[in-house]
DNA sequence: AAGTAAAATGTTACCGATAACTCTAATTTA
DNA sequence: TAAATTAGAGTTATCGGTAACATTTTACTT
C-alpha cells in the first residue's frame, strides 16, 4: 500500500508537505506542488480514509438505515436521502434492517464502530428505544423516518398516517362499502397505530362499527409464512367486501391470499394501501393508494440531518416535518349499490 | 469518546489487556476479564473500527454497487448479497451509481478511500474498465454483476441475456407478431448487446428480417426525459405489433408512452421485457417477462467474493456463473390470426 | 525451598494520516 | 543595510487500536 511517506521519499519532501499539497492547506510552491501530484500519479496514490479519520474525528459520511430495501416507498426514500447526502459532500452508506430488531442492532453496531457522522433511520418500532439512546449517548445526530419513537427526542419526518387512513376508509364508505378489513403493521411502530387510529375514526364517521375481529395485526414486512394471515382471512364470515392494507407489501401478500382463492379484485372484494408502488404502478395503474411523498421523505430528512451535524454547537429545538399523503384513485374499488 | 486507555485506567490494566478482552485473544485470567467487562459496560464502550483496521489492514466489510435502487432486480439481488455477507461475517455497504459513469467513480474513489475487503460491482458499462482496473491495482478482490466489460480479468455473474432475448422474441413471433421493435439498454453494456443479438437471431430463425429503424438505443436506467423515445416511438409507421424492452425500466417507460397515445396494452400492441417486477408483479400479473434469478446473483456472487477474499493467495481460475432467465407468459402478448 | 515451566500481564513500536509548532530562507520595510 | 515579515518547508506528537516481544506472577516439580 502506498502512503505519503512513499511519496514523500520519491518526491524528497517531508510527509507534511504531501499532506498539505492532498489537502490544499497551507503554503506549497507551484513547484513543490507539481513534483508532488507528478509523484502521487505515478505511485497510484489513494488516501487512507481511516487513517485520515483517526485524527480528523470524522468520517464525512452518513448512513442511511431503511427497514425493507424491496419496498419502493424506501428505495424511492434512499434516492432522495442520497441527492441531499451528494450535494452536501457526503457519502452515504445504506442499510438495510429488515424490520428485525437483531438486524437492526447490528448496524446500530456498525454505525458506532465506524464513526460515521449522522444517521437517518426508520426504527423497527418503539423497541428500538434502546438503539437510539445508544446513538444519542455517543453523540451521533440521527434524524428518524417514518416512525416515532416515544421517549425520543429528536428530528424527524412523518407522514400524515391518521389522515391518510382516513382518507382511505372515507373512499371505501362513499363507494358503499360497510363491511372494511384491516390487515396492518405491528402495534409497536407508530404509523401502524396511527393508520389503525384513522381507520377506526373514519369508520365511526361514517356510521360504521368498530369490529376487532376484522383487523389483523401483522409485520409490515413481507413474509415466508402467510399461513396465520390466511387463517384470519378463512376466519371472516361473512367475507369483508374491502381491506385496508397497512402498506404496500401487505396488500401484495393480501392480494396473493385472495387470489389463491379465486376472489377477483375489486368484483369480489376490494382493496386499497398505504404507500404507492413507485413507477410499478404505471404498468398497470390498478391498485387506490394513499401515496406518500417518498422522496421528499428521504431529501428533507437529509437536509435535517445534515443542518443538525453542521450546526452541531448551537442545538435548537427539534424539528419535526409531517407530509401529507395523497389518495389516488384507480382501479382496486368497486361501487356497492 | 471513550477509548481503551480510558478503560485501562479505570480497570488498573493494561492497555492491551482491555485488548485482548475485546478479542477474546492470549490469555486473561477471569477475574480481569470481568472487571474489564463490567468497567467497558459502566463507560458505555465501543471499539474504534478506524483504529482497528488501520493497524489490521482489513474491515471486515464489503461493498456492494448497483447501478439503480429503484429496479426490483437490484434490490432483491442485494438481498442475496446481504445475506450472504451476513452468514459469513461481513459487513455490506450499498452503493447506487444511477447508471452514471461519474457517480462509479465517486464510489471506487470511497472503496479504495476507505480499504473495504471487497466489491461487487454492476458495472455503468465498458467505459468502467479504467475503474475496475483501478481496483485491480490496489488488489481489491471484486465481482462482477451482470454485465462484462472487455479486458477484464475476474469472477462474474451473469444472466443468459441472449437466451432469455431469444425466448422473448420466440414467443412474440409464435403469437403471430412479425414486427417486433425492441427499445434496448446501451451498446457499451455487454447484456444489452447480447440483447441485441438474441433478439436478432431470433427474428431470422423466425423468418423476419432485422430492420434496425425500429431499434432504439438508450440507457438502461430512469430517465427524466422521455421526449427522445417519444420521437423515435412517433417515426416508426406503420407502430410495431410488439416490442421488446431491454429490461423492466425501459418497459415501463414505453408503456408510458403508449399509454400517453391511448394506446391499449396488448390489444393496440403487445409488450415484453427483461427483469421480472419484484413482488409487483403480483398486484397485477400483466407484463410478460424474462424473469431473471435477482437473488442468485447477489447470493452467488457474494459467496464468490468471499471465496476470493479468503482464499487470496491461493488465486484459483476466474469462475462465471451464468443463470439461465425463465420466461413467464402473462397479459401483455396478444395473438394476431 | 529452589528451579522451572506456564500463565498473566505489561512495554514498545507501528498502522497512515494531520495539527500545532518550529525553523530557514527569501522578501519587504524602515 | 539591519530588522521585521512572510513564504515554504520540516519536526514531533497524536488519533485508538494491535502485534511482537518482554516481564512478572503463579503453579508445579523434584
Amino acid at each position: 500500500m502506498v502512503t505519503i511517506y512513499d511519496i514523500a521519499e520519491k518526491a524528497n519532501v517531508s510527509a507534511m508537505t504531501v499532506s498539505r499539497v492532498i489537502n490544499n492547506t497551507g503554503r506549497i510552491s507551484e513547484k513543490t506542488r507539481a513534483k508532488v501530484k507528478k509523484v502521487m500519479e505515478e505511485l497510484n496514490y489513494v488516501p487512507n480514509q481511516m487513517a485520515r479519520s483517526l485524527v480528523l474525528q470524522q468520517t464525512r459520511s452518513l448512513f442511511l438505515l431503511i427497514t425493507d430495501i424491496t419496498n419502493p416507498f424506501y428505495t424511492t426514500l434512499s434516492r432522495g436521502a442520497e441527492d441531499a447526502a451528494t450535494k452536501n459532500g457526503y457519502r452515504l452508506l445504506f442499510g438495510n434492517s429488515d424490520e428485525s430488531l437483531e438486524k437492526e442492532a447490528d448496524y446500530i453496531n456498525t454505525i458506532l464502530t465506524t464513526r460515521v457522522d449522522g444517521v437517518m433511520i426508520a426504527p423497527a418500532g418503539d423497541p428500538s428505544l434502546p438503539h437510539l439512546e445508544s446513538l444519542k449517548r455517543h453523540n451521533i445526530p440521527f434524524v428518524l423516518l417514518d416512525r416515532e419513537v416515544p421517549g425520543v427526542d429528536c428530528d424527524i419526518v412523518l407522514g400524515d398516517s391518521k389522515e391518510g387512513a382516513r382518507q382511505l376508509v372515507n373512499h371505501l364508505a362513499q363507494q358503499g362499502h360497510r363491511r372494511i378489513a384491516m390487515v396492518n403493521g405491528s402495534d409497536t411502530i407508530s404509523s401502524a397505530r396511527l393508520r389503525l387510529e384513522g381507520y377506526r375514526e373514519a369508520l365511526i364517521l361514517n356510521g360504521l362499527a368498530y369490529d376487532k375481529t376484522i383487523v389483523f395485526e401483522t409485520s409490515y414486512g413481507p413474509r415466508t409464512d402467510l399461513s396465520e394471515m390466511e387463517a384470519w382471512l378463512d376466519s371472516l364470515n361473512p367475507l369483508p367486501t374491502a381491506v385496508v392494507a397497512g402498506n404496500n407489501v401487505l396488500a401484495i401478500e393480501v392480494i396473493r391470499l385472495l387470489r389463491k382463492r379465486s376472489l377477483r379484485i375489486p368484483d369480489d372484494i376490494s382493496i386499497v394501501c398505504f404507500d404507492d408502488f413507485g413507477p410499478y404502478s404505471e404498468v398497470d395503474p390498478f391498485m387506490t393508494v394513499a401515496a406518500q411523498q417518498a422522496y421528499q421523505f428521504g431529501y428533507l430528512g437529509m437536509q435535517m440531518l445534515i443542518d443538525r451535524i453542521q450546526n452541531k454547537d448551537e442545538a435548537g429545538p427539534w424539528k419535526k416535518i409531517v407530509l401529507p399523503a395523497e389518495l389516488l384513485i384507480r382501479r382496486s374499488v368497486s361501487t356497492i349499490k
